[in-house]
DNA sequence: TACATATGATAGCAATACTATTATCTTTGG
DNA sequence: CCAAAGATAATAGTATTGCTATCATATGTA
């Protein structure tokens, strides 16, 4: 069986925390703790506690708590993107990718064993609560800079692709990708905590509904 | 010559901040102060210093510091709500009404003498940056009961209104609006800072596309 | 065996986000 | 015009956070 494992960019850490049983440690049960009690109130002595290890083994792995949040969801959409790569193998037109892609995105996350000690269903809250945590800082450009956006600048240039295949002559792929990605965990949580900002309901079809709402603002919107 | 006043829910404040001279330099400098540090930065005391008061006076109109950036954001919707509401009057078809809220909300936000102890252009910058800092925490349940979102589902409610009258079978008037309003922030955030995540320059033209682009997105996606 | 690398244990520090208390200053209404 | 109420200032204090520093020990590896 093949092993699988994101390649992440080394600005994000210190040291790799892939390569030792305290590193994978400590990403396993920080997506975890922050799932549990929010960034805010997550800190790296709570995180040791929980690991049996000490606030200073920690910071030999992540500069700070910040650097390990930006790692968490760059993982995140790493592992996006390959899941994208596999839904969109073997489709010829754009309009099938570009759906696959939508879909991707907005079905729900499961457990994926390829990656052992990640528990993505917690780290999918994660992105959705946290994402922006990451970039409205006033770190924006150096980490720009340092390229610690490219996971998410990857995915994001991969589906602008498709929608340039589609058509174009549109003026805004990138816009509108990035639009449509923000839009999706937005909803989805509107759809939890301020269902009056959305039209998804909280039951057993709110992906499938995340989907349509999805769908319809991409297709309208690049249609000649 | 009429006296304007933002009219706000009593949960953002413990005193309203503008009924004293005291209160109203804790908007005014807590506007420019969290513009010029950023949110984390900015701390009750810093801000105490700089109107020549004190940290336990600051309190006793604010309960913390993410109350005061409610109530600094909640301001800014109300006040582009009453903005919208200017701009459509005396408009009749709700296609018409439709491109004026999405102009107001793109447009450049100017200095409104209207309100004279806030700066706009900073709070603007406030919006952008800090919008999300007031949902995407653990108390939004209880602050979404305390009414803490008033002002924007409001002016939200209002728009989704006007795309019922011009298409009552699509299905997602609330989220559509929600995602506009949000893509509008990003969207100028991005083209500041991750520019590969949009399409809009950093020019002269910057308002003109966003506008441009919420319009497609937005006529596109509803027409029938 | 020696050396490097990883980890653990412990201490310490400046800043933050509050809370509490007491004193003074300013209104205003009787 | 004076007293009571309310607003503000001054000062002190506390638990937690985010981080750095130092030194000892364990573990693997050349």
């Amino acid at each position: 069986m093949a092993v699988l494992s994101i390649k992440l960019n080394e600005h994000l850490y210190l040291s790799d925390p892939q390569h030792t049983k305290l590193g994978q440690n400590i990403i396993s049960k920080s997506v975890v703790l922050i799932d549990q009690l929010g960034f805010e109130q997550f800190t790296f002595k709570k995180l040791a506690k929980e690991i049996d290890s000490t606030e200073a083994s920690v910071y030999r792995y992540f500069e700070n708590k910040h650097r390990l949040l930006h790692y968490l969801i760059s993982w995140y959409w790493s592992w996006l993107e390959y899941k994208v790569d596999l839904a969109i193998v073997n489709l010829q037109s754009p309009e099938d990718k570009l759906k696959a892609c939508l879909r991707t995105i907005s079905e729900e996350k499961k457990y994926d064993p390829s990656f052992e000690f990640v528990n993505e269903e917690a780290l999918y809250r994660i992105v959705v609560d946290e994402l922006d945590k990451t970039y409205l800082t006033k770190w924006v450009d150096t980490d720009n800079r340092d390229g610690l956006f490219g996971s998410f600048k990857s995915l994001c240039k991969k589906i602008a692709n498709i929608i340039v295949e589609i058509n174009p002559t549109y003026e805004f792929p990138n816009a509108l990708v990035s639009t449509a990605m923000l839009a999706s965990k937005q909803q989805y949580f509107f759809s939890s905590h301020l269902p009056s900002l959305s039209n998804i309901k909280e039951d057993k079809f709110k992906h499938a509904k995340l989907y349509t709402f999805l769908e319809t603002l991409v297709f309208n919107t690049i249609k000649k």
